[in-house]
DNA sequence: CTGAAAGCGCTTACAG
DNA sequence: CTGAAAGCGCTTACAG
């Protein structure tokens, strides 16, 4: 690797004037002509780099914006979000690091058993919840915003949820550098976040579903607003959404699984059943084949993100989108407004409908008959 | 955030003494304790962070190491291996910073199309292959290369796929910083790689199928040691397993789908479909259930890889389990060997069997009879 | 036991 | 038009 000074001497100039033509555009030339060419072919000659680290020092900078979160749990949607930070990033010349919050020795145990045992399936939502009440939890987030600082990073994109335990542990980073929480509400002031609208989800669900004739809706997973954009939306065609209807948590695979066969004990009426997410849409599917309960025909199913596995199951799933790429994009567009020193507000992106095979017209019939078992 | 200068006049030290303090373990004293309770102290204080800028300049080292490849294309597989990798290097210090090799308008439009449109599923393997012969492909890479070396990387790994396009340039990367190949033989000199053992694969495949009494069997996707050691095993036992029975291509979702349609018009005496990875058997698996081909009592579903996915089809799909976050992990501890300077040889894993339900015992019927349609 | 100095690669005023 | 100097934060010989 060869640096300015090389050049320069072998070029027979200073350092100075090397740095010069090699960052000013050429109209600001600031040296001849003939040196300005004699430099470039030099540097062109050694495949000459600039070295980030002595620029960065100079500037007091690094080009480099940390993304802070459970990297460990890390699914094609995360990644994809990655994805599209990254390229945004990489267009104003930044770089991206991870920076994993958790790797404690339940972490590890997890990805061991996931990667090389006869391995379960996705993580729980309660094992994840379970992550920031463990006790090394803190003094690990800890170090991981010690290592984010040591590299001086520009900016932070949060992705770690946000919860009593750490509030103020980033709230004091935001102050420290410009940051921007992905995925969801911040809740902490001066610290903006990106997330889907869940109004229009609730709103795109209940219409939907509605319109095809659903009046007996189960909705999976608590989310305040989708519920309440629901009972709503329901409300004003005279149709009333009880509260029991609404089965918080089941929120994976498993839980979906589970919320089936509880909605056929308890729910049988039941047309439709609105998921928190793709993931437990696949677990009621999965149940549905198992018990013989056809879909759509004998209960509709939708799903919510759009994952790569609703297009990959039998009946592909119908499924309200989330923008993957595009939201860790609109993140990473924001930390640079934040750092270039514009007050920025949260940026809500809209969810779309995927019509598919799983959500379709209610038969007449009174109540659930599983043909299996 | 506070310097070592500041830190030291505060002290009433020099600079250097209070480094030496901060460095060095306690009992390589170099200071009086009242010194060293001092600056410490003072450390403490102000929340005191090194910055890796400073010292990696001084060191003529970054701390970081580059993941180049086609990030654009992660799954959970490669977010894992990213997992696995990033946990290993962390605990060595280093940070992992993520340089996505394309980033062409191909891509960007592939991710807007899937982030924002009525996505459709996961990017074709087709395609997939089509990026190295893009016109932009080398620039990218190039470019790609060059924030590498600006950053001083003190090493790379390598998740592209190596082929006559880039070799070139990757073998010259390797001769200036530390390298090593993820998923695949590197076919470099020099290179080392982590990969899974094919044969090992080939095997357990083999060894299933044939117990459980199959002696038809399809092979999906063109893989020569898989095959090879396939064959080897059959004929063992006296059994012909001919070349026509292997499907090269059908690497995807739809080649899974349209795979069981040829399997069924030109080869339907088929028991058992050994496929390229569990992508495909979900394709596989989504057909027979759209034409009412039952798993395994009709036919028989092995995939590779063991995603979160394979839990989550009907039936629960077997498959031959390869470590995710663990091969990252070993790419990983290879690529500080060789940083340390030591000479590495490639690093292969064993794949294990997860028997889960899509596979089983033939029945005795002559050829397979779909349902519906 | 402690400090002054050099230098990693770079940029930015400033002097000539 | 070109160069000498200072300095970003740090560490490492080396001198006292």
């Amino acid at each position: 690797m060869v640096t300015i000074r090389e050049i320069a001497r072998e070029a027979n100039v200073a350092i100075s004037t090397v740095s010069n033509v090699l960052n000013k555009p050429a109209d600001q030339v600031k040296a001849s002509a003939a040196t300005r060419k004699r430099i470039l072919e030099i540097a062109r000659k050694h495949q000459y780099v600039p070295s980030m680290l002595g620029k960065g020092l100079r500037e007091g900078r690094s080009y480099t914006i940390g993304m802070l979160g459970q990297i460990g749990f890390y699914d094609s949607y995360t990644a994809k979000s990655l994805y599209g930070a990254s390229e945004v990033l990489r267009c104003a010349g930044y770089s991206l690091e991870l920076t994993p919050s958790v790797h404690s020795a339940f972490l590890r145990e997890e990805v061991r058993r996931r990667a090389e045992g006869p391995a379960s399936g996705a993580v729980s939502t309660a094992s994840y919840h379970l992550v920031s009440d463990m006790p090394q939890y803190l003094p690990e987030l800890r170090e991981a915003i010690q290592r984010l600082l040591q590299r001086g990073v520009d900016g932070v994109l949060l992705t770690e949820e946000i919860d009593e335990h750490n509030r103020e542990i980033f709230a004091a980073l935001s102050r420290q550098v410009p940051m921007v929480k992905l995925f969801s509400v911040s809740g902490i002031p001066e610290l903006p976040s990106v997330y889907v609208d869940p109004v229009a989800i609730g709103e795109l669900g209940a219409e939907l579903l509605y319109q095809l004739g659903h009046r007996r809706i189960v909705l999976l997973g608590s989310r305040p607003k989708v519920e309440d954009t629901l009972r709503a939306f329901l409300a004003r065609y005279g149709v009333v959404f009880a509260a029991d209807r609404v089965l918080a948590g089941y929120r994976d695979f498993e839980g979906g699984r589970a919320a089936l066969r509880r909605i056929l004990e308890t729910m049988p009426d039941t047309t439709a059943v609105f998921c928190y997410n793709d993931t437990n849409a696949a677990g009621v599917l999965y149940e549905a084949q198992r018990i013989g309960l056809r879909i759509p025909e004998d209960l509709s199913v939708l799903g919510v993100n759009n994952l790569d596995i609703s297009e990959q199951l039998y009946p592909r799933l119908t499924t309200i989108m989330v923008p993957h790429s595009g939201q860790g994009a609109a993140a990473a567009e924001l930390l640079l407004a934040r750092i270039a020193g514009e007050k920025v507000a949260d940026r809500i992106l809209a969810p779309a409908l995927i019509e598919r095979e799983s959500c379709g017209v209610p038969r007449a019939q009174e109540r659930l008959l599983p043909r299996k078992i």
